[in-house]
DNA sequence: TAGATCATGTAAACGGTTACATGATTAT
DNA sequence: ATAATCATGTAACCGTTTACATGATCTA
């Protein structure tokens, strides 16, 4: 039991319709977790049947009609309650630090690129999230923010969604510019 | 096909029993995937049937029989293939985001406490990896020795695992200090 | 008129976790 | 004696991904 946990924490700020929800974890929400369309389309059936949360049908003229959902006071109950239990670890489990830990037997090459692909996905993100922290904080600095606004928990996930991107970052450049050393050095593999 | 990979880069510097392999994907290995001991019981039988590693028996006079695994031909050439194809980007997936990005609808005391305990696992492994890293560059110095050693992958992974939990500790200071600020200027909460 | 976006799903396959099982040896 | 470590699995369940499906409206 897991989604259902970042399903709540999405919606208790704004009332989401499923597909809002798909977009959000697609990008700033995904700082915390991530999930497709299909297994957000099922969490929310299962949660409003469960009750922790409720939908209401919204028509529009334009667009097809969809359905919105708020937490329950239930659902902010289990919510509640997951907080004060203990927190699993979380591990790092990337293909690209696979593709690394084979380095001294693989192409190098090969190696160099995947490491600078993945560098500009991070500076993607690194450029979004700055964009939305501006945004979340409007004019304040991030000290005053953190000290006087509202909602001071997606910017703090956004924080770290950050700083994982950066470090994402800057590894990859360091870890490509070894690489390169050690091939210019033998010149070749 | 995710676990494989990462198995058959942990056994390609040394040999490893199925036994030897869980206690490296709980420390020093984790830092690029984490499995449970009987997942990677299933994989190395599967990877065996597949030809992709070899295994030989070890008797043992005091303990019980032991088999050893070692990468083939097929293995190295199946791991180069992975290295050549485009890497998927992964995200963050933790229990303790989710809780966060709730913060300003939960119990804030229970909140600092969890960041607290992931602190100090954070903590702990920043204090292992940092052993590790010393341990792989002996006396040489970082520069050094990813120019001129063999076998830089295991350190350049366990670089960004020292990175990743440096991060995880730092956020949580940050934001443990914030909540504890803003406990404090409402007197409750 | 073709492609992107809004809006929501079903079904099958795959990967990972939890619970349980066994049995010997070594250290406290 | 008891607990920890060595050594290896099976079975059931749960969570995630991939593939497929539908249909409207808005944008180039």
């Amino acid at each position: 039991m897991a989604l259902r946990h970042a399903v709540l924490a999405a919606l208790l700020d704004e009332e989401l319709s499923g597909y809002q929800l798909t977009k959000a974890f697609d990008l700033g929400v995904a700082n915390f977790w991530h999930a497709r369309p299909q297994q957000l389309y099922a969490e929310l059936t299962r949660l409003e049947k469960e009750g922790l949360i409720a939908g209401r049908e919204v028509v529009q003229d334009t667009r097809p009609t969809k359905r919105l959902f708020r937490v329950t006071d239930a659902g902010a109950a289990e919510l509640e309650r997951f907080t004060a239990t203990a927190t699993k670890p979380s591990f790092i489990r990337d293909d690209l630090l696979v593709k690394v830990q084979a380095a001294d037997h693989v192409d190098s090459r090969a190696l160099v690129t995947r490491l600078a692909e993945r560098a500009a996905f991070a500076q993607a993100r690194i450029d979004l999230f700055g964009e939305l922290l501006r945004a979340m904080r409007g004019d304040r600095d991030e000290e005053e923010f953190l000290r006087h606004g509202e909602r001071v928990g997606p910017y703090l996930t956004c924080l770290r969604g950050l700083a994982f991107e950066q470090g994402n970052r800057d590894w990859c450049e360091r870890a490509a510019a070894a690489l390169r050393e050690r091939a210019a050095a033998c010149t070749g593999r």
